[in-house]
This record gives C-alpha cells, structure tokens and sequence, in this order.
RNA sequence: GGCCCGUUGGUCAAGAGGUUAAGACACGGCCCUUUCACGGCUGUAACAUGGGUUCGAUUCCCGUACGGGUCA
C-alpha cells in the first residue's frame, strides 16, 4: 500500500522533477497547482501531471494570497521595511494551504520543488538541511516550518543537482524542461515593486530629499519606498562616487545617503522568531546567520530575548542589514530558525 | 549700463591649433538571484551659438545668449 503525497506544482522544471522522482519512489502521487494571482503555470504543470499518469487539482487561492502575501508586502513597505514576500508565501500559503488540503485528501505529505532537506535526528527532531546544490539551495525561505509542518514535508530535489534536474526533465519530454528559472518577484510582472504598489493601493509615495548622515541635503529621491539598505543602482543622483542608501525614515520622508563602509553593523534584533529546534531563553549560542538568501552565513552569537525576539552578534560586521528581511540562523547546513529584522 | 571671468556627455570635471576629446559619478543592456538589494561584465553619450583667422579650430579673435564678480 503506497502512501499518498500532494506535490505543489507550480509549472515548472523543479517541481515537475519533484513530482517524478516521488513517482518513481513508488509514491501515490497528486498534483496540485495554487492559482495565486495571473493563473500562469497551471496549463503546464497540468500537462506534467497528464504525462506521469497523475491526478492533478487546481485550487484557487487568489484572495488567500491578497491578503496574506500582498498586503503583508505592501504594508512592510509602508513602514519603510524592505520584505521578503518569499518566506510569507511559504509560510502563509504554500505549506500552509497543501496541509490542509492533504488532509482533506488523505494524504500523508506534501512535497515541492524545493531545493533542500528534511531529515530526521536520532532523538525524533526534524532537522531542515541545505540543499546538496547549494548554489541552489533554498533553506533560507523556510525557516518557518514548524516540526509538525516538517514531519509531513519531502522535498525531493534536496540531494540533486539543478543540472540534473534538467536533465531529467529533458529525458522525460517535459514541456517546460528548458522554462527559465523563475525570479524577481512572482506577482510583480515587470519587477518595478514600486509602481505595482502605487497602481494597487492606489497611494502616491512623494518625492523627497536624499540626505547625508549629518542631514545636508544631497538630491531629491523618486519616493521612498523605491528603495532599499543598500542600494546603489537606480539612486539617479551623481556625487562622484558610489553612494548607497543607509537609511529611510517615512516620516521625514528621507532617504539617507553614504559611503560602502558606512554599512556595516555586527548586530541586530528580530521578531517573529520561528525556531526548529529548541534556542534557550537568556542562553547565547553560537551560529551562522545570515541576512540574505544570497550571501554565505557567518558566525554569530545568537541570544533570545523572549518569546518572539532574538538578538544577533555577528562575529564580523555584515553589510547592509535591512528592516523586513529574514535572519536566517545555522548550525552547519542546518536550519535552526529565522525571524524578521526590526 | 561699464569692465572682468566662465560656458565640454545626464552631473561634476580634464585637455590641446591636427587627439579615438580623459576620468569619476549617473544611466542602459547582459549575467547573477524564487525577495529587495549587493556584485560581475558591457555599452550609450559632450566641446553654448553665429562669424572670422588658419591648410586645419572645440582650442585663437569678434559678436550673441546664459551664468558669476566688480564699479557709479
């Protein structure tokens, strides 16, 4: 008796391999892709699941996905944040919502394309691991899984290679074997945030001044939400040297302006910890962290301060720490938990 | 109004009677990337205007326009 698992589809390579591999696993396998927003990826990853002999069913989340997704997005925005719709996906929809429709439909776990690992520890604990490919490896976005979320999950792709997952897909005459990799951001056509939040909310975000750190005026920015920690592209101002955004404040509707250097700060707090596995309270413990998805983690102290916030202290100072994006902690290639940087 | 100085790409800014007219920053494209960013590669772009001098002027001279200074 094989045992049945829902894999989200999106219409894609990875998780179309994700549900061949489970497949070949002897799994009883369903498809099922979620309209979220343009319903683009259903007729492809409809014509995977035909090509497998698989069930596949589509589930209409438009509304789920405005208000849980969009509108935490926008928000973050409008509090001078800078987030990370990703994790809020992950956590707010996509395992959220094929939990409960696995239990609807009876089947034990969900999987995706996902490029990590689920393991479990001797002493029972899942443990939620880098991917083999770790220039691939997507770890960073799920930190959110909770141990009974993880107990249900495969991520079947955790020990392959992108390459081989083309391949793969190319074997198996998969229509969308050579889709490009999806990125920026899903529901963001033409990637200008800026604008998409404006034609949504309906809100113009003012044009301002940019500052420098002691608060002479520079320029004038396009609007503050058009902007990030960091940032140095798309700035339209020339000072003769590179310049970066240090900070906003959306009150005074500024944009701070300064140096590469001026960046670095080895500590920060978070709230809205999700922890895997047990951090004590007021006990510092040594981790890696990092605070993009794309940078390599680096040693940190990490201490609890309560129930939903932690404190961070990297061992060497880390560029350009933003409000809104997700700390992500490690202990090798393993997921200890995350929060949002405040 | 008189006299003096300046006017080079989007910005700042070198430079010389014959140069591919620097450089920095900005901007574009590509790559990277399931977030926003960073980063890498690469590209576009200028001598205010009219008339002289000269074999040749963007560079010298004169006028015009626009800035700044100065004198009643």
């Amino acid at each position: 008796m094989s045992e049945r698992v829902l894999v989200g589809m999106s219409g894609g390579v990875d998780s179309a391999a994700a549900a061949l591999l489970l497949k070949r696993a002897g799994y009883e396998v369903i498809g099922v892709t979620f309209r979220l927003f343009d319903g683009e990826g259903i007729r492809d990853a409809a014509s995977i699941c035909e090509r497998l002999g698989i069930p596949h069913t589509v589930c209409d989340l438009e509304t789920c996905f405005h208000r849980e997704v969009i509108g935490r997005f926008i928000d973050a925005y409008e509090r001078g944040e800078t987030p990370n719709p990703c994790v809020t996906c992950n956590r707010y929809i996509k395992f959220s919502k094929m939990l409960e429709l696995a239990d609807s439909l009876g089947a034990k776990y969900v999987a995706t394309g996902h490029y990590a690992r689920v393991e479990r520890a001797e002493n029972g604990e899942y443990c939620l691991r880098k991917a083999v490919d770790e220039g691939k490896d997507q770890s960073y976005f799920l930190y959110t899984l909770s141990q009974a979320q993880l107990s249900r999950i495969l991520f079947p792709l955790g020990d392959y290679t992108k390459a081989e997952v083309r391949e793969m897909a190319e074997q198996n005459g998969f229509v969308n074997a050579r889709k490009r990799d999806s990125q920026d951001i899903c529901f963001v056509r033409d990637g200008d945030y800026a604008s998409f939040i404006e034609a949504y909310t309906g809100k113009v975000f003012p044009e301002g001044e940019y500052i420098d750190p002691e608060g002479r005026v520079l320029g004038k920015h396009k609007g503050a939400i058009r902007y990030t920690v960091g940032q140095r592209k798309g700035l339209g101002i020339a000072l003769g040297r590179h310049a970066f955004v240090l900070e906003k404040n959306m009150q005074e509707n500024t944009v701070t302006l300064g140096s590469n250097e001026d960046l670095f700060c080895s500590t920060l707090t978070a709230w809205d910890a999700c922890f895997l596995s047990e951090i004590t309270e007021h006990q510092p413990r040594r981790v890696c962290a990092k605070v993009r998805n794309t940078q390599k983690q680096t040693p940190a102290t990490v201490t609890r301060l309560d129930g939903t916030r932690f404190r961070v202290d990297f061992e060497e100072p880390q560029r350009a720490v933003s409000r809104g994006q997700s700390v992500v902690l490690y202990e090798g290639d393993r997921v200890l938990g995350g929060g949002i940087i405040e």
